[in-house]
DNA sequence: TGGGCACCT
DNA sequence: AGGTGCC
């Protein structure tokens, strides 16, 4: 049997164990930039739609309800907290998403049981609220999951059933659109081969929709059928491309700003890149206007940048998006958003794909290069992001991220820890 | 008026 | 390269 445990409310629910106060009251959090609130409390939900830009919420209601910025340093470490407790107690267990894990339950003699005990201390441990969905597929427990969600009767804990009749009753009861897999677009071209139920598509013909629509969908009803077929990738296996992207706090035209966002960025690629112990042979640099704002000319340029041979060192990685940002850079756009992708990646165990122009980098530079790098990865890992960085970067630029209701870091600054009274 | 991936065609 | 999916 396999468990979906998924956090309830999960960023709403980090701002409450800090902030009691927001206990039973309409509370959103934003995305970057302050934007689109992103995740709502069950109160806030009635309320406001998933997605909803901030600025569209009419002031009757935001008069009412708490809006935050997001605090992802705060759910990170909450999340790392709620899935610690969990692998105590269920050690076979995969992360899928910040909020969310799949447990193996194989072995376990009462799973429903299990899973209930399994709730009760997260909630006492971490004061995170969870759901547990039960089957024997992941998508079979994602449904598992909603229903734990939706009916109170379950107490947030759901054993999708074996027998068939029930199994039919329940994959009836459920729309294509809320299976794991299926989103808006395919939902409508099944909506016009007269598939609308979960049991519809369970029943749907296997090689017509491997044929009109994907492998990817195919497998979805196996697994709605009972075949485990969906593997998650480990989270450890590398990253193919790595993107580091934000929009800027204001649009901007000025070059000094977005070359010190770029810079950012390609920094703080760069450190992703050797977390997972990859180099990369290209780095693209693009930039956006603002497509809300069509009266403004647009100009959406990308530039791939070669690297002379495939690295890691931050020093290079910059330099490149530079190079890229300044031939693709024109001062008459009003920019909304940079970022720097790095391409090509290769693992970097043995990797030293020379090239043919700089005789080759000496053994000694190389070893500069990484003892620096891991010196400068070491320092920032223990005393906090951005601690040393190469270059300037004004934290109250205007370029930088609007978060004007950002909570405490309450579990990662010391400077930050919750006051008790 | 988000960011960061992956996979498929 | 573009579309779709997930969170």
């Amino acid at each position: 049997m396999i468990g979906l445990i998924d956090c309830n409310n999960f960023y709403a629910s980090c701002e409450r164990v800090f902030n009691p106060k927001l206990e039973g009251k309409p509370i959103g959090i934003l995305s970057n930039n302050d934007g689109c609130v992103i995740a709502r409390s069950n109160e806030l939900k009635p309320l406001v739609a998933m997605g909803m830009p901030a600025y569209q919420i009419p002031p009757h209601i935001q008069k009412k309800i708490t809006l935050l910025s997001s605090n992802y340093e705060l759910y990170g470490d909450m999340s790392q907290r709620v899935f610690d407790t969990v692998r105590h107690y269920t050690a076979d267990i995969e992360l899928y998403s910040i909020d969310e894990a799949f447990i193996h339950l194989n072995g376990f003699s009462h799973v429903l049981s299990h899973c209930q005990n399994l709730k009760a201390i997260v909630k006492r441990d971490t004061g995170i609220p969870v759901s547990i969905g039960i089957a024997t597929t992941r998508t079979l427990a994602k449904l598992a999951n909603h229903i734990a969600k939706k009916h109170p009767i379950h107490q947030g804990v759901y054993c999708f059933p074996t027998d068939q009749e029930e199994k039919i009753t329940i994959l009836k009861q459920f729309s294509v659109a809320d299976i794991w897999g299926v989103g808006w677009r395919i939902t409508q071209r099944l909506k016009e081969l007269g598939i609308h139920t979960a049991w519809d598509l369970h029943q749907a013909n296997l090689k017509q929709i491997r044929q009109s629509f994907s492998v990817v969908l195919e497998r979805t009803i196996l697994e709605l059928r009972g075949m485990n077929c969906i593997e998650l990738d480990d989270l450890h296996t590398a990253k193919k491309n790595i993107m580091t992207s934000r929009s800027f706090g204001h649009l901007t035209n000025d070059l000094f700003d977005i070359q010190e966002a770029i810079r950012v960025h390609a920094s703080r690629g760069a450190e992703k890149l050797r977390k997972q112990k990859s180099v990369a042979n290209a780095v693209l640099v693009f930039l956006k206007t603002n497509r809300f704002r069509p009266e403004l000319v647009q100009y959406n340029p990308s530039i791939v940048v070669p690297l002379l041979s495939a690295s890691d060192d931050s020093r290079l990685i910059i330099h490149a998006a530079q190079k890229g940002l300044r031939s693709i850079y024109k001062p008459g756009f009003l920019f909304m958003k940079s970022g720097v992708m790095l391409l090509d990646l290769k693992t970097k165990d043995n990797y030293c794909q020379s090239d043919l122009f700089t005789a080759e980098t000496s053994a000694t530079e190389k070893h500069k290069s990484e003892q620096l790098m891991k010196t400068m990865d070491d320092i920032n890992q223990k005393m906090g992001k951005n601690t040393i960085h190469l270059g300037g970067i004004r934290q109250t630029a205007a370029w930088q991220i609007k978060r004007e209701r950002l909570s405490q870091r309450y579990t990662t600054r010391w400077d930050e820890l919750p006051f008790v009274k």
